[in-house]
DNA sequence: CCGTATTTGTTCGTATGTATT
DNA sequence: CAATACATACGAACAAATACG
């Protein structure tokens, strides 16, 4: 009598599913079905699926069932030092995909805000003073893929770097462009990667549960000026049960294809 | 009738554990007495508790109660470039105590094995190729912080590297003995970061609920010699509730205390 | 050491709400 | 609109872990 109930059954669905007997998107039965299956009361089938959901191995759709994630081959996202690879473009994440994606990117959102206090302090400006906030949605092969939102101190707009303001997608070259209007550049950065659960907007968005069954994790990467200064900070959320990180250092071999099990 | 009740009341908790009305390490009310405070079910309070443990507020003690997590100001660990910081050790995970932090580490217990799947792909070598593996507990505080296990192909062994079979801790050391033994260099090194659940040592090392609701961070960190070959993979794994991870790239100032609200 | 009270963990049954088809 | 399937919520009972006299 070790194991409670539930997980006995999120362990057999497991084998299940790593046997391959239910494959990827596969729809497995519904709760009223496992809970004649197990002879087991459907808050107990509940328990168990919350298991699975947690490791990534199942997702629940309301209205429709619950499905064999299809996820798989993770995204990768390259953080890497520019010194290292010759990943081009600075302060951009780039998913570097072992298969063929497609990535899209919605409308950038500008705002003039109040920085909370954790922008306030990678920003190294007080509590409150003004920024900048760029904020955009990215997709990858049309499913959300992460929220990213820059902030950029005020004090640069009023330097002459104007164009912060405008809602065109300059993300790609904000480095650059700082550079050319006011003779700022990027010196180095530095990323912070956290995980958590959830907040409302980032559930709705991902499409993952929100009562924190499926944590997300937010990279925090501040930019520094050649005075060391800091110039943007920019915090990217991914969904934590699709995504992996990949830091490269110094000099290394480029990644084989894997092919996953 | 926006938020679902489990979500108010864990929102109320959070609030109140937030603004300091309760203190790290307080007891929370019993759920029987959240019940009734909240005029909820024992089954409500139980999805709202589930909440906040997600998320590192609150852990649950069988027996005991409820209780606000000391956690606190998580454990950051540099992934940094050695090009940047003056991070001496290479290949080593340095926690970068604000606080003062007193890092332990249990002995090292070294296997002879068959590469696993994803060991293999990472030393380039035939799934279930002999490997030498070398795990160790870490403790910061006292309190268990992660699990390292690192792996060599068999081949540095026959090589001559002999002292990688040796029990005792020469983890600090093993690429400086390894260039010395065996000319073998590390000229750079990639980590991947994944967030999963834990499994049942890992819940049971950390002492963190077995059913997911805590993710752990893992970390595999592929050094690579002068000649692009894969030496050795370490694979970390920390509790995510407890942990950030920083990696700094070119030049920037060095961290300011923050002084955690 | 034992027994009891307390507290969380597991499981059941049931009812109703909400999203999707 | 109806059927289906998951989400939320209630109430109840017993088990297991812990604390304490």
């Amino acid at each position: 009598m070790a194991d409670p109930m539930y997980r006995q059954i999120a362990d057999e669905l497991r084998q299940k599913i790593e046997s391959g007997e239910l494959r990827r998107g596969a729809q497995l039965p519904t709760e009223i079905d496992l809970r004649e299956q197990y002879g087991a009361s459907r808050n107990t089938v509940r328990d168990a699926l919350r298991l699975l959901i947690t490791r990534g191995l199942v997702e629940t759709r309301p209205g429709q069932g619950t499905f064999v994630s299809e996820r798989i081959s993770p995204l990768v996202t390259t953080l890497s030092n520019p010194d290292t690879g010759g990943s081009g473009e600075v302060g951009v994440y780039e998913a570097e995909a072992l298969q063929v994606r497609e990535a899209s990117a919605g409308p950038v959102r500008v705002e003039i805000q109040e920085a909370a206090d954790s922008v306030a302090r990678e920003l190294q400006v007080k509590s409150g003073a003004t920024v900048v906030s760029r904020h955009q949605q990215r997709f990858v092969d049309g499913t959300p893929w992460s929220l990213q939102t820059s902030f950029y101190p005020m004090g640069l707009v009023a330097q002459g770097a104007t164009n912060l303001l405008q809602a065109t997608s300059i993300d790609s070259g904000t480095m650059a462009y700082l550079d050319e209007a006011l003779d700022v550049k990027q010196a180095g950065w530095r990323d912070t990667l956290t995980v958590r659960a959830p907040n409302e907007n980032e559930s709705l968005f991902f499409k993952i549960p929100s009562d924190g069954r499926v944590a997300v994790i937010e990279v925090v990467r501040t930019a520094f000026d050649q005075h060391g200064g800091p110039v943007r900070t920019t915090v990217t959320v991914y969904p934590a049960d699709r995504n992996q990180f990949v830091f490269a250092s110094g000099d290394i071999p480029p990644v084989v294809d894997e092919g996953g099990s």
